[in-house]
DNA sequence: AGCACA
């Protein structure tokens, strides 16, 4: 209740009684008398009360009686109570927030508006900052000559059976920089992601994509760099259909339905044929995308785990130094016994498959390895993923590859787990001196993902290519020397 | 022309 009920003396009443009937009881406020506050207020709660048949005017007696029901004429003009909140109704089509806001703005401050509401979304609310201005309100355009208008339309206003605008603003209201789409149309689910890329980048630069079935349908959330952009690609595309030259011939047309998501940075963990990250090229290729690959392993949390084997594979990036059979030994035996390597080139970089007897001793160096480098400064760095292989084919033991396992090989050096002293080796560099992240600090800050092209190898089951990125598929610049760290010593007592 | 929507 806004008025004590204290305030309503016999005194009070008495004044106010005449004046009820003025519909613009405003202009006889006499403050000698009472509050403006506490004038308005009173006002529109004898109103309702009156409508209602709570309360009874008596002329006789002066005073207000209270009775239960029975009015000769009831009257339907203060039904509600007074409220901050005014329902309009009759609008024009489409009424705007800043149409009603004009409309209130002479009788105070609108804090809040809703419109387009109901069935013919012809209604409207607005919220007052205070109730007597929506008094106000209320009270002018019961006594004008000219209704409330808006473009020249009449519009009803009355009090609100409400107190307060409670807006449903979802997240598709507000504008954000990732966008929701959802591909509307029988063959909607055969829309690739290269094609949403290609369609939502004539707005601006596409960061990441990433796909989804929901109930709504086939779905995707597109995340530019801000709102402006996404906006006006929203505004560009919402409702519209996919250009038909994008589609396969046999695909029937599919419509883009657009709000916004309220995403502001997708986390996408994998290059795939559901998700993408076009800021970060070096972000592994999920296996799942790899045709062939019968082991995508989903875990608890929906995420894919990568399936671990006893068979690493590395790839060395910024390799300006020889990285000789040996060193690969070395570094790598200084987690287990290394049973055997392979080395190749692929793409004009050199990849490494290392087998050791069980998966726990590959898991720990590929923990410890990934994203070092064997020399200081950057170079030779490691990235390291598990391979689908679980014993190597060796044929021939020479420079390039090797079996340790096999007695009386020359430069044989089965490792045993707690043979760790290694020197460093090879030209360059200065050894780890423990001045930068070592063991104990885990991986280092930025730990780089290896390049995508990395499944691609002769040792692979044929049919496990990557997927092919989108032609138009474009990366920022990266630096590759600002993440990488310099391996540190082997031996150390993490490998015990 | 008469009270939102998950």
């Amino acid at each position: 209740m806004f008025v004590s009920t204290t305030l309503i003396t016999e005194k009070f009443l008495l004044y106010l009684y005449p004046k009820l009937e003025n519909p613009n009881p405003v202009n006889l406020y006499k403050p000698e008398l009472f509050s403006f506050s506490q004038f308005s207020q009173v006002i529109a709660l004898l109103r309702f009360l009156v409508a209602a048949d709570f309360l009874v005017l008596s002329t006789d007696l002066g005073l207000l009686s209270e009775m239960a029901s029975v009015s000769s004429q009831p009257q339907f003009r203060y039904t509600q109570p007074p409220s901050k909140v005014l329902h309009l109704r009759n609008l024009p089509w489409e009424c705007t927030e800043e149409e009603l806001i004009e409309l209130g703005k002479p009788f105070g401050k609108v804090v809040n508006t809703k419109c387009n509401v109901g069935a013919n979304r012809n209604q409207a609310f607005i919220e007052f900052a205070d109730l007597n201005q929506a008094i106000a309100m209320i009270s002018y355009y019961a006594s004008s000559s000219e209704p409330a208008q808006v473009r020249g339309k009449t519009v009803y206003l009355q009090y609100s059976n409400r107190q307060e605008i409670v807006n449903n603003k979802t997240a598709a209201d507000v504008p954000g920089n990732v966008l929701l789409v959802t591909i509307e149309g029988a063959d909607a689910r055969l829309v690739s992601i290269d094609v949403l890329h290609l369609v939502f980048s004539a707005f601006g630069f596409v960061h990441k994509i990433t796909t989804f079935e929901k109930t709504a349908g086939f779905q995707a959330l597109v995340q530019f760099s801000d709102a402006e952009t996404a906006t006006s690609a929203k505004d560009a595309l919402d409702g519209r259909s996919i250009p038909r030259y994008l589609l396969p011939e046999h695909m029937g047309p599919c419509t883009l339905r657009i709000t916004y998501s309220g995403h502001s940075d997708l986390s996408v963990k994998f290059q795939s044929h559901r998700s993408r990250d076009y800021t970060n090229p070096y972000l592994p290729v999920a296996p799942s995308a790899v045709e062939g690959s019968g082991q995508a392993m989903v875990g608890l949390d929906g995420k894919r785990l990568e399936t671990e084997s006893n068979v690493l594979l590395a790839s060395i990036e910024n390799m300006q130094y020889a990285v000789t059979l040996d060193v690969l030994h070395m570094v790598f035996s200084a987690f287990g016994p290394v049973q055997k390597i392979a080395m190749f080139d692929k793409n004009g970089g050199l990849q490494a498959l290392i087998q050791y007897p069980d998966t726990q001793t590959a898991v720990v160096a590929k923990e410890a390895l990934e994203g070092h480098c064997i020399y200081d400064g950057g170079f030779c760095k490691l990235h390291i993923s598990y391979s689908r292989h679980t014993d190597l084919s060796i044929k021939v033991n020479n420079d390039r590859s090797r079996d340790y396992t096999i007695p009386n090989t020359p430069n044989a050096q089965p490792s045993i787990l707690g043979q760790q002293s290694v020197p460093m080796v090879g030209p360059p560099g200065q050894p780890y001196n423990g001045s930068q992240s070592g063991w104990g600090t885990g991986p280092p800050a930025v730990v780089q993902s290896m390049p995508m092209q990395m499944h691609n190898n002769v040792y692979m089951s044929s049919g496990s290519m990557p997927q092919q990125m989108a032609p138009g598929m474009q990366f920022p610049s990266h630096n590759s020397s600002q993440s990488t760290t310099t391996l540190p010593a082997y031996g150390s007592d993490r490998c015990q």
